[in-house]
Order: C-alpha cells, then structure tokens, then sequence
DNA sequence: GCCAACGTTGGC
DNA sequence: GCCAACGTTGGC
C-alpha cells in the first residue's frame, strides 16, 4: 500500500503565549485562537498526519524550534462562544461557527533553532513565504522539497 | 519605538 | 464597490 502523502506547514506562536516546551510537556494541545481567514484556510486544508514547524515568533532571535503532527483536523474553537475569552467573535453562531483549529502532537524540540535570518539567507520569498519581508501570516504551508531539506538541517545540528 | 504589510471597518 | 483611516502582527 502506498504511504499517504503528507503536507508540511509552518506555525507561528509568541513563547510567552505558548512555546515549543509548552508542548513538549503536554504532549499535545488545540492550536486555538486563529483569527484570521487565510491562516484559518491553511488550517481547514490540514490532513492528519501533516507535520507543522513550530516557530517562535516576537523572540530575539526569531525562529523554528520543533516539530509536531497534525493529530485531529476539523475542530471548533470555542473560544469564539466565550464572552470572556480575548478571541471571543460575536457575530459568530454554534450553527455556523466561524473559526476553527487542529489538534498537534509534539513530534520533537531541535537542539539548535534555524533563526528566521538564516531561512532568509537560504530561501527565497517565492520559496518560503515565510522569509517575505512583512509577513504576519500565522499558519503558511511549506513546500515539501525546503521542509525535508530543514528538517535534515535541523537533526544535524 | 519605528515601520512594512496587510486586514478590517465604515462612510459615501 | 471604492477608499481612507485605523488596527494588528511581528521584525528590527
């Protein structure tokens, strides 16, 4: 039987917020929290078994730190229905709910982190859209040829 | 703190 | 539908 392709993407998070430890000591956990519809597209097009960067975004230096799998697709936020919470969206209804999120499994932490400056250095802007200069896109694919090319950098290091 | 690059909102 | 004003992300 033919081994399922799988797709890589890139996912930002602020440390503070949630960081790459984080969830190498839950193991796993909802990617929630996206608010914007181009990140949120890239989540719905997820497959399970994708793997994900995990990036650290707003760090000194800026860069990817891990990996995890993409374990459960298709789920609601519910953060959206919660009145108190900061990413709570009232014009969204639980019959038509508007965001959604995936669940990740941690896959591993690199020992050394490839900083955003040296992705730049590599790739190109129309190779990784993550190295495009004003890039605020929080989810983002990676093209499976730089993402096997990363990862062998990464367990090089 | 500045700024680039967008996204969102609202007047018309 | 257009566009100006404003807000947000995130690098530097």
């Amino acid at each position: 039987m033919a081994a399922k392709e799988i797709n890589y993407w890139l996912m930002k998070s602020e440390p503070d917020a949630y960081s790459i430890k984080d969830l190498r000591n839950e193991e796993e956990t909802l990617w929630d929290g996206i608010r914007n519809y181009q990140a949120r597209n890239f989540m719905r097009s997820m497959k399970i078994r994708d793997q994900a960067f995990f990036y650290h975004s707003n760090t000194k230096p800026p860069g990817i730190v891990g990996l995890m799998e993409i374990i459960e697709t298709n789920l609601i936020d519910p953060f959206q229905f919660d009145e108190k919470s900061k990413y709570y969206d009232k014009k969204s209804t639980k019959e038509n709910p508007r965001w959604d999120c995936v669940k990740t499994k941690y896959i591993c932490e690199f020992k050394n982190m490839i900083t955003l400056k040296e992705l730049s250095e590599i790739y190109a802007p129309e190779e990784l859209t993550l190295v495009r200069k004003g890039n605020r896109l929080s989810i983002m694919p990676v093209k499976k040829s730089i993402a096997i090319d990363l990862i062998k950098k990464l367990q090089q290091n």
